[in-house]
This record gives C-alpha cells, structure tokens and sequence, in this order.
DNA sequence: TCGTGATCATCT
DNA sequence: AGATGATCACGA
C-alpha cells in the first residue's frame, strides 16, 4: 500500500496551492503535526505552493489555512471538526515566549436558538472534544514568513475543564437565551464576543418575550485558560 | 449569507 | 499593556 502521507511535499511553482491526503488515525496526524515543527511558515508555504498575503491586515487566517493544507484537513468540514473522521479539530495559536497571544476563536453561536441549547449537543462541545493546538511563534518579532511553528499538542478537555467550559457556555448561553445583551467582560475561560464581517450585521435572537434582532457573537477560548493547557503538556 | 480561519485596532 | 469589539479572506 502507498502511504502518500510520507511522500515528500512538492516544491514551488505547482499551479495551484496543494493540499496533502487526510491522515488515516490520530497518531498520523500526530506524527505530521510533529513534523512542522521548527519550520518557518516561509518553508512550507513554499513547499505547499502558497503564496503569502503582501499585507499583514489580509494575512488573517494565513497561518491556519496553511496548517490545515500540510496537514491534510478536510477543507469542506464547515461546522464539523477539521478532521472529521478522527473528531479533530485543529488550532493554530499564536506564541510569545511561550505565551498564548490571542483568544482563541471557537465556534459561532446560533443565536436564534440560544434558549433551547443543550451542553452535550452543542457546536461549543463537539468542537472542544479533542484538539490539535498547533503553537506559532514569533508574533511580533518576525515577519510573517519567519514564523516558526512549535510543538504540537493532541489535547482532550479533562473532566475539570469540560466542567469548567460546561458551567460558562451554560452562563453565556442562558444569558442570550434569555435575550441579555452579553459582552466580552463575561465568561471565566469563555468568552463571548462580535463574530461578523462589521459591526452593522444583525441576526434573529431571542429577546424578552419573543425575538429581536442582534449582533452575531461567536465563542471565544481566553488566551489564560489556552496557556494553562499548553502548561500542563511542557 | 453563513461559518471558519484568526488578527487588527481601539479603548480602558 | 491587556482586553474587547471590529474586521479581513475564503469556501460552500
């Protein structure tokens, strides 16, 4: 049997930017995931035939789409996990000295149905059952293709953490359930925050007795509770 | 248009 | 400086 996963990657120049197969179990992806790191972001885009955004404002999401391409994500996954057969998702995070830089972006909310969600069947839950944290260093002492990407982390919530995440999405959610206005302020290791392409999107949401229209929020993993994680694995 | 990939930029 | 709200690119 070919194992494409162990081809080398092809250089420079292909026509279109490549995409390598999915890995066939959690340990390959591991495995690949290992690979990456000490590569500069420069080296694999290259490898990958990616060209890299000119200006940093249209560089948003460069670093993560180009993971997901080396490391064979399934780029039609929408709402499912990156890996959809090995309930994957996969997290790039951006690093200072071994700090967590940013928050990191989780899911969208359904605002519509914010008072009828369940925690064990919610998008939050099926995304945050294992991730793969892929660090990204240098963010703000190297340009963009001198970034290096670090050690990978195949991570799975703990029973603590899962009850942590529980008792904040059930806070945050009841809240816009309930038709409260909720803001960034709120949420011990979640947050909720504007998740749309301005400020002047609106949606369906519950508001008191009926519905109203809102901004579109998105849950969002703050940067200390990423650090804590990326902590306990070093 | 929506959801995912995040980072940018302003305010405190 | 850190955190919150705003914004940019892409694919289905």
């Amino acid at each position: 049997m070919t194992d494409r996963s162990q081809m080398p990657l092809p250089l420079a120049g292909a026509p279109s930017p490549l995409r390598r197969p999915p890995p066939q179990s959690r340990k390959e992806l591991a495995v690949r995931a290992a690979g990456l790191h000490g590569r500069t972001v420069g080296e694999v885009a290259t490898a990958l035939g990616c060209e890299l955004p000119t200006e940093s404002r249209r560089g948003k999401g460069f670093i993560g789409q180009l993971a997901e391409r080396a490391l064979g994500a399934d780029p039609a996954a929408g709402d499912r996990p990156d890996f959809p057969d090995l309930g994957v998702e996969l997290k790039t995070i951006p690093m200072r000295r071994d700090i967590p830089v940013e928050s990191t972006f989780c899911c969208s909310v359904t605002m519509a149905t914010a008072d009828t969600q369940l925690w064990e069947s919610s998008r939050l839950r099926q995304r945050l059952g294992c991730v793969l944290w892929l660090p990204v260093d240098g963010v703000d002492v190297a340009a963009l293709a001198e970034r290096r990407f670090g050690r990978a982390l195949l991570w799975e919530p703990s029973d603590r953490q899962l009850a942590q995440l529980r008792a904040d999405w059930e806070d945050l959610i009841g809240a816009l359930g309930s038709g409260r206005a909720v803001g960034g302020h709120e949420g011990q290791i979640l947050q909720l925050r504007p998740k749309a392409a301005d400020a002047s999107v609106r949606t369906l949401a519950p508001a008191d007795g009926g519905a109203a229209l809102a901004r579109p929020m998105g849950f969002y993993l703050r940067a200390s509770f990423t650090a804590t994680i990326l902590a306990d694995a070093r």
